[in-house]
DNA sequence: CTAAACCCTCCCCTGCGCTGGAGGGTCAAG
DNA sequence: CTTGACCCTCCAGCGCAGGGGAGGGTTTAG
């Protein structure tokens, strides 16, 4: 099949299908004599996973890392299984410090409640936000 | 004082300082002669403001906003509440999706140690990570 | 035969907050 | 006079996942 009906049959764009192939996550198909792209069904099977990496939060560098893997040392379960690990290492992190960040912003929103504009100098921008120092 | 003393008593870098007067969070300082930038004790104040406004989470194309409203409409107040309400908003959002996706990573990873990798076929590049398709 | 729909490559653009480097000028000390 | 530490402007790039559009060629239906 052609770029055109792979793309409409994943749900994907014709522009997303070729910065794949140029990622390394999508082989290079066969081309026509014409030039033109010319996919086989394995193709909606590699999107499938590809897919499914990305909701899982796998960059297209990691998927690619995979698929080669996959490709010349056989099954990857293992390296998948370490990239989820520090995905999810990862995942605490950002929560935590956003967690944090969202707290600040609340007590930051909630004592602006209490402040009065009038008290707000030209030289401390807004008293809204403390400078602490 | 020169770009370099107002960099050291920030810790930020020379670098940055510009960028932040390019991207207008800073005001242009006077220039001597020679063309150097001549800073005085306000450009401490207002990077202490651009650094607090950082903290909580504000990009600085709100911080420009902020010091424009300031400068022309008097106290920002109002508006800088209003943008903490949107990032409080924005945070919980974000906060939700990295909590589902980390729950969905835990949940494979944990999935992952009761799969043998000699079952994982080719096609499925890695059992891993299910299509469900 | 022609128009429309499709395909190709190539290069630039987005947002964010900077950083690095090239290629120069300035200023003080030795 | 020279060295070195500053400073200037302008250009380029990062990482991420594509999107937009120019300027062509190809296929297919009427």
């Amino acid at each position: 099949m052609r770029i055109g009906e792979l793309a409409t049959r994943t749900g994907l764009t014709v522009k997303a299908l070729r910065f794949y192939e140029a990622a390394g996550v999508l082989p290079a198909p066969e081309r026509r004599p014409s030039g033109y792209r010319d996919y086989d069904e394995a193709a909606l099977t590699r999107l499938r996973f590809v897919r499914a990496a990305q909701a899982a939060g796998l960059t297209l560098a990691e998927i690619r890392q995979i698929v080669t893997v996959r490709e010349h040392h056989g099954p990857p379960c293992r390296h998948v299984t370490a990239l989820l690990e520090d995905h999810a290492v990862d995942l605490d992190r950002r929560i935590a410090e956003l967690t944090a960040l969202r707290e600040e912003v609340r007590r930051l929103r909630d004592r602006a409640d209490r402040l009065d504009p009038a008290d707000c100098d030209t030289t401390a921008i807004c008293h809204v936000i403390p400078t602490d120092g």
